[in-house]
DNA sequence: CCCCCCCC
């Protein structure tokens, strides 16, 4: 066994909101919680550490439940000690500004081990006065900010402190009037909270938001029965949440509910929310039950409430996205087709539909719209459409297709999208000749997994018989500038590489033909590298373009005058910008060696946004608790 | 507690 030490103090600079550093920490306490919460699935179960640094202990350590198993497998136990990978400052009770730590990622260095040294528990003034760095990281994760509501123990609303109503909403001339006439089962209109605080394990709560979408009564049919249900999609300026009501609150509540209008609502279930099913950027999903309250908001109350939120996605990323699951994009209408009856192999019956093609800077996609949606269509103003809650299809590569749950805007004010897709299309849009992903034989389109460079040549990317795709992000490190472009035959397809006669003719024997011109065409043989590797590939016209930034035209000319210094600059830029490469990767024979050669089908920038929400994601997997 | 949304 080796002797490892503690980091000392690491828990008091956890709870102050410096949580980058790694600390070795022992378990000096394992405690299961039990669930005081109407979890329905009963599968939440939780384990609370008390954490030793060796000098002190916190007991209020939180262990993400995806490592439970460390427990239930008895590798993490009373005196183990840890690793913190991934920690987070966590406010548990705005009052007095008590905390805990959520321990994202932990690794067990030790599982046997014995007690290091004789701490004791961190005091009370150092857990509640937690510093002014607690606000940032509080402020990442959404959750209401532990260093503002730390201090003293009254109802003083702060500035920044987010889960609080702001002045603003607590202006109610006429609720406290109405609120006394009600009596008790009444909505506290005087503590409004955020949406994007909501959690299951919070009993009371109001929320003021605006019904942005809602979907007709839908009836089914289970081994319980036949039952019947309703979904809503609800908004306020920090977020939305989905929520249905099922049967007895599908008839209290669906017809009171009307897109557009804002509402207080308390009293009602949340759980984890289904991603296949919901684009909404809650991790929680609403459901309705017999407590539950909802009262219109009056007139001119709900001004400062937002219509609608969305979370687009380009619809280049839609093909890395699964198949059936949901998703909100925005593009202009390039194309209409004209409307078709089809007929429903499951139910035999008749329906509508037209396919529209959806365009955005990168791509197109087909889309679906259905019934009443499809004969009424317009297509022809080329109008901007957002879809929020669309479904994904793999029909010949990617297709989106409507839904009752889809709200379609046409021409949305509330996107600055709109007017950038408008401006865009009318511009060039209209003109470019963009991949649309739903065709999958189209080599850029087709949905590929991401390797590293050395994990390419590992996993024999190529080798086949078939072409292999993949995509690699990696930067350009070499380009080999004096063969980047060739003189090719002027005729439509040829493309072949023609013979400069030097007497202003040029010959084409693919042809077998003399012409007066050619044109200049790219096939650049590049360097690309990652951390684990590099590899020569080959990028021809378009991707070409996309790199340098220049035609080929362009860049043949800038050779042809000897404009050494401008070509060299059209390089340089090129270089050292990571960027992800859809490669085929192809074996080809060269006399008695078999040689893969990779041909550049794509270059794409990296979508830093949807990048960043994928890790925000991952780090927002844990739930909130409230102990 | 639903999660079907149709076809090539």
């Amino acid at each position: 066994m080796t002797s490892q030490r503690l980091t000392t103090g690491a828990l008091l600079r956890y709870i102050r909101g410096n949580t980058t550093e790694k600390a070795n920490l022992q378990v000096v306490g394992i405690k299961p919680i039990e669930s005081k919460t109407d979890d329905p699935s009963g599968s939440a179960k939780r384990y609370r550490l008390m954490l030793s640094d060796g000098k002190s202990t916190f007991s209020s350590c939180m262990l993400g439940t995806q490592m439970n198993k460390l427990i239930e497998t008895n590798t993490l136990k009373e005196n183990s000690i840890i690793r913190i990978d991934r920690v987070m400052v966590n406010s548990i009770d705005k009052q007095n500004g008590r905390v805990m730590l959520m321990l994202y990622e932990i690794e067990v260095i030790e599982s046997d081990f014995e007690r290091i040294g004789d701490p004791v528990a961190l005091p009370l003034t150092d857990i509640i006065n937690s510093g002014p760095n607690a606000n940032r990281l509080e402020a990442a994760t959404n959750n209401p900010p532990a260093a503002s509501a730390a201090a003293p123990t009254t109802n003083v609303i702060r500035q920044g402190a987010k889960a609080l109503p702001t002045l603003d909403d607590r202006k109610k001339p006429n609720g406290d009037n109405r609120a006394a006439a009600k009596g008790a089962n009444v909505i506290d209109k005087e503590r409004i909270i955020n949406i994007d605080t909501l959690n299951p394990y919070m009993n009371k709560w109001t929320i003021k938001a605006r019904i942005s979408n809602k979907c007709p009564i839908r009836t089914y049919e289970n081994a319980r029965g036949p039952g019947k249900l309703f979904n809503c999609d609800l908004v306020d300026k920090s977020g939305e949440i989905r929520a249905t009501g099922f049967n007895a609150e599908c008839d209290r509540l669906y017809s009171m509910l009307e897109i557009g209008e804002v509402y207080y609502i308390t009293k009602a279930s949340l759980k984890a929310a289904n991603r296949q099913y919901n684009t909404t950027n809650s991790d929680y999903e609403m459901t309705f039950n017999h407590d539950t309250i909802i009262e219109a908001c009056d007139v001119g109350e709900g001004e400062n409430i937002p219509q609608v939120q969305y979370n687009f996605i380009s619809i280049s990323e839609i093909a890395n996205r699964a198949a059936n699951s949901v998703c909100d994009v925005i593009g202009v209408v390039k194309s209409t087709s004209d409307m078709q009856t089809i007929v429903s192999k499951a139910s035999q019956k008749e329906f509508s539909k037209r396919d529209i093609l959806l365009v955005d800077e990168k791509a197109s996609i087909s889309t679906t719209l259905w019934g009443q949606q499809a004969e009424e269509f317009d297509g022809s103003s080329h109008p901007v459409i957002a879809f929020k809650g669309i479904k994904i299809g793999d029909f010949n590569g990617r297709t989106l297709s409507v839904t009752n749950s889809t709200l379609t805007r046409q021409d949305p004010t509330e996107t600055e999208r709109t007017v950038e897709l408008r401006v865009w299309f009318d511009n060039e849009g209209k003109l470019m000749d963009l991949p649309d992903l739903s065709k999958a034989g189209e080599a850029g389109n087709r949905p590929t997994v991401m390797k590293t460079l050395s994990q390419v040549i590992a996993d024999g990317i190529g080798l086949g018989d078939k072409p292999d795709y993949v995509s690699v992000k990696a930067v350009v490190t070499l380009i080999k500038k004096d063969s980047a472009v060739y003189m090719m035959c002027p005729e439509g397809k040829c493309g072949k590489k023609i013979v400069d006669e030097n007497n202003g003719t040029y010959r084409c024997e693919k042809c077998n033909k003399t012409y007066n011109s050619f044109k200049w065409a790219y096939m650049i043989s590049a360097e690309i590298s990652d951390t684990t590797g590099a590899q020569w590939v080959t990028i021809f016209r378009n991707e070409a373009e996309t790199l340098l930034g220049v035609s080929a035209e362009e860049f043949g000319n800038h050779k042809l005058n000897q404009a050494e210094s401008i070509v060299d600059e059209i390089i340089s830029k090129a270089i050292n910008h990571e960027l992800i490469f859809k490669l085929r990767a192809k074996a080809e024979q060269y006399n008695d060696e078999r040689k893969i050669r990779f041909t550049c089908v794509s270059i794409t920038e990296i979508d830093w946004p949807a990048h960043g929400r994928r890790l925000l994601n991952e780090i927002n997997q844990m739930e909130p608790v409230q102990n």
